[in-house]
RNA sequence: GGUGGCGUAGCUCAGUCGGUAGAGCAAACGGCUCAUAUCCGUUCGGUCGGGGGUUCAAAUCCCUCCGCCACUACCA
């Protein structure tokens, strides 16, 4: 009578290291599927890695090595992170196979045939070198905003501006090095337009009879009242799904059109009776897992790509898409390396299951959720060993030490069993619905439930004066352990297995909840979860903090400065903040409120982040007369662009190569069109004449400093963060001085590297 | 710029169809000793981002402003 239930989880990129925000999707839908199949549902779970596009293809260029030779590679890099988690996929598949190939061409043939696919011809660089189109990435050339003359043909690095490789000033192929030219080329576009009846009519039932997620249903329907727009499916790359198509033989599907497939092709390897749950509306109901950056591509695009093909396909029946997981006080970031990423998970020693407790204790259902150490030490510690992990030993080892592990049979009594019943239920409701969070949630308040009732009836005192009364209370306790175990095992399935071990049993399935038998021993008890002590939470937080550059960073620097341990501290302190700018609530507010009540010094030190920085790149602002456009390392991973008025005051030479300091905090702006992300600190004064003198704080006489070091006022604490987008009106209410050659604020000097930052030729005025 | 989201207790988050603002943690106090300094109980704590509107009634619906985030755009 059940339906078979067909789960899958987005599939994750193969190109880089999923963090715990991306593992929350995989490990919802393994806490799903182990559910339904202990439900008794048959059950697939699919998923695997998205392998083709640009991305990979330009990857595997860079490294000398073929696109399927780097793929294995992360392949198996994403395969044991998910191992380690204990993710229970019935397959964890990839892209690059020959069944995906087949599927995803057959789609497109009948997608194809029923009118659905249009041809439209663009212009793009082409090589005649290499006889091939060449992908954006593929071209350089001087960038026509900053004349930067490496820039990328998407995006110029430089000046950061989104690029038209068409655009660019003498390009160049990265492939041959030859001079590409404009060259007519068709591409294919599916056309959503035409298949918005068919798909609108899908829709018409499926969203209300699933209950998808608020956030699906409004993105889904933002999409579709804006207009769907034909969406272009091929791509002329190498690394792809050849187009079977005469006069495509060159191109390859774009990755976007043959990733969702992947879900299909997967199951394909695995079983060749795949058609049974793919093709099989009738009796299969499809959940997937994603993020909620992920909504239209599967509740529109994905479902047209199969509805246009006219096929009979399994489609979407529950979407389960989760906000985002945040980090500390910023966001995690693959391209940054900001947070904790699979690797850093398992390298911690802390066990997958406390990982999975906490990721699913907070799961971000209906709005985003913020990780911080302090609140995983405190949940774990609290929550996971406090509530469930004391039940567990509190009444298996009272049980082992007055009744010798001795367990009554038919235990049940109404009084004590009725609450968990209901309470079960609804456990079961919110799962069906995958509300993964308020199901476990109400697991930890029915373990709860088991120390109270522990606590109310004081067995310790009652054993001697009602002993049969009061074993039969522990061994009421023993059964909702059972119970507990049960229910805790498609989040937390070792600890589920070690918690039936100490009872002798088997972990059974959903069925036996609520019943008293199969109990008759507690054979042992042991510890369940070590405590997550504040010492290692404190090692952990710091070690995990800043980009994972700036973490490699600290560790030379670590390794470099051993002399110097008090002020290798300072630094990386200093750099665990400011790197995950965005302010969290609390320092916004503490950074609103406190500043017009304290002094100009402590003022300035909370709101503003200096930065030692080195010049690399200076060049003339092509439209303004007084500006620099200049490119400086501040200890980042990539380097940020400022703007400065410096042309009358000093040459190219006189900037290059010298190390200065940044306001780094600043909200960035455009001058002249040009980016600047910050401002360089410079003193000035009006001589006799009324002529200014300007002079750029220099720090390269103060011995090795680091680009990115911090500059401080003398003698405050580091603060714990700083405002992401401080703005000028601000920083420019705060004067700095020059007093007698040294930079004050408020009457403190300003300190990097230990050492006090001074002037030369300007003794005394304003800097700014 | 466009689209979507978010802003609720010190912290992290719930709050359904408009009907007396909730939980957990933290803090303070008390109790217990079987248990990993664990557990149980009590208390404290909010101008629901600001302002306006609709309504007998607004955290909830509408308008507007502020702040933050994501996606997107030949915006700079």
């Amino acid at each position: 009578m059940n339906k078979r239930r067909l789960i899958t989880s987005a599939l994750p990129y193969v190109n880089n290291i999923p963090h715990l925000g991306n593992l929350i999707q995989v490990l919802s839908a393994d806490v799903f599927a182990r559910f339904c199949r202990l439900r008794g549902y048959e059950t697939l779970y699919v998923c695997g890695t998205d392998e083709y596009g640009t991305a990979t293809e330009t990857r595997a260029r860079e490294e000398g090595i073929t696109p399927q030779e780097l793929c294995t590679r992360y392949f198996e890099v994403h395969d044991e992170i998910y191992r380690w988690f204990q993710i229970s996929f019935d397959k964890f598949g990839r892209t690059s196979t020959p069944e995906h190939t087949r599927i995803t061409q057959d789609i497109f043939l009948k997608l194809h045939k029923n009118g659905y696919i249009t041809s439209h011809t663009i212009e793009q660089l082409y090589s005649e070198a290499s006889d091939m189109f060449l992908a954006d990435r593929y071209i350089r050339g001087t960038c026509p905003h900053c004349g930067y003359e490496d820039a990328r043909g998407d995006q110029c690095e430089h000046c950061g501006k989104l690029l038209d490789p068409a655009d660019l000033i003498n390009p160049r192929s990265l492939v041959d090095n030859s001079t590409p030219v404009m060259r007519e080329t068709e591409h294919l576009y599916i056309d959503l337009p035409k298949i918005l009846p068919v798909l609108q009519e899908w829709m018409k039932d499926a969203a209300d009879r699933a209950g998808w997620s608020r956030n699906a249903m409004q993105m889904t329907n933002a999409w579709i009242r804006d207009g769907l727009k034909e969406r272009g499916i091929t791509r002329d790359l190498k690394w792809g799904i050849p187009v079977p198509l005469e006069g495509y033989e060159t191109k390859v599907f774009y990755v976007w059109f043959d990733a969702p497939i992947g879900y299909i092709s997967i199951t394909a390897t695995l079983r060749d009776d795949w058609e049974s749950w793919w093709k099989n509306p009738e009796n299969v109901e499809l959940f997937q897992f994603i993020g909620k950056d992920n909504i239209p591509f599967h509740t529109v695009i994905f479902p047209c790509s199969l509805l246009g093909s006219g096929d009979n396909w399994t489609m979407l029946h529950h979407m389960s898409a989760t906000e985002y997981l945040n980090y500390e006080s910023g966001q995690f970031s693959k391209s940054r390396g900001v947070g904790v990423f699979g690797n850093d998970a398992r390298d911690t020693g802390i066990p997958a299951d406390v990982w999975r407790f906490y990721l699913f204790y907070n799961r971000p259902e209906s709005s985003d959720f913020t990780f911080t150490w302090k609140d995983f030490q405190e949940k774990t510690n609290g929550e996971l060993i406090g509530n469930l992990g004391n039940l567990v030993n509190r009444t298996l080892t009272f049980i082992t030490r007055f009744y010798e592990g001795r367990v009554l049979p038919a235990a049940i009594t109404d009084e004590f069993w009725r609450p968990i019943g209901a309470a079960q239920a609804e456990i079961t409701t919110q799962l069906e619905n995958a509300h993964l969070r308020d199901a476990f949630r109400k697991i930890f308040e029915l373990s709860s439930y088991g120390n109270r009732t522990f606590q109310a009836a004081e067995p310790w005192k009652t054993r001697d004066t009602d002993v049969v009364g009061t074993h039969q209370l522990l061994s009421n306790l023993v059964h909702l352990i059972r119970d507990l175990a049960i229910l805790c095992s498609p989040y937390i399935p070792a600890t589920s297995e070690r918690i039936c071990g100490f009872l002798g049993i088997d972990l059974p399935d959903w069925k036996a909840l609520g019943s008293a038998e199969g109990i008759t021993h507690v054979d042992s008890a042991a510890i369940l979860f070590e405590k997550l002590e504040d010492e290692r939470i404190s090692e952990l937080q710091a070690r995990f903090s800043g980009t994972q550059a700036e973490r490699a960073a600290r560790d030379s620097a670590a390794a470099a400065a051993a002399g110097e341990p008090a002020a290798g501290e300072a630094v990386s302190a200093a750099e665990a903040a400011p790197a995950a700018a965005p302010a969290d609530a609390n320092a916004a507010k503490a950074g609103a409120a406190a500043p017009p009540e304290l002094p100009l010094d402590e003022r300035f030190h909370a709101r503003v982040d200096l930065r030692a920085a080195r010049i690399i790149q200076v060049e003339r602002h092509p439209e303004a007369d007084k500006l620099y456009i200049e490119s400086i390392d501040v200890g980042e991973e990539e380097p940020r662009q400022i703007v400065s008025g410096l042309v009358p005051h000093y040459s190219e030479d006189e900037l290059l190569g010298k190390t200065i300091v940044l306001v780094s905090n600043l909200k960035p702006a455009k001058l002249r069109g040009e980016k600047s992300q910050g401002m360089l600190l410079a003193a000035s004064a009006k001589n006799a004449d009324g002529e200014e003198t300007v002079e750029v704080l220099f720090l390269d006489d103060l011995g090795d400093v680091v680009p990115g070091s911090a500059v401080r006022l003398e003698g405050l604490p580091e603060p714990e963060s700083f405002p992401s987008k401080l703005k000028v009106e601000d920083f420019f209410s705060m004067p700095i001085r020059v007093e007698g050659n040294q930079v004050m604020v408020g009457g403190r000097p300003l300190l990097c590297n230990g050492k006090a930052v001074r002037t030369e030729t300007v003794a005394s005025g304003n800097v700014g």
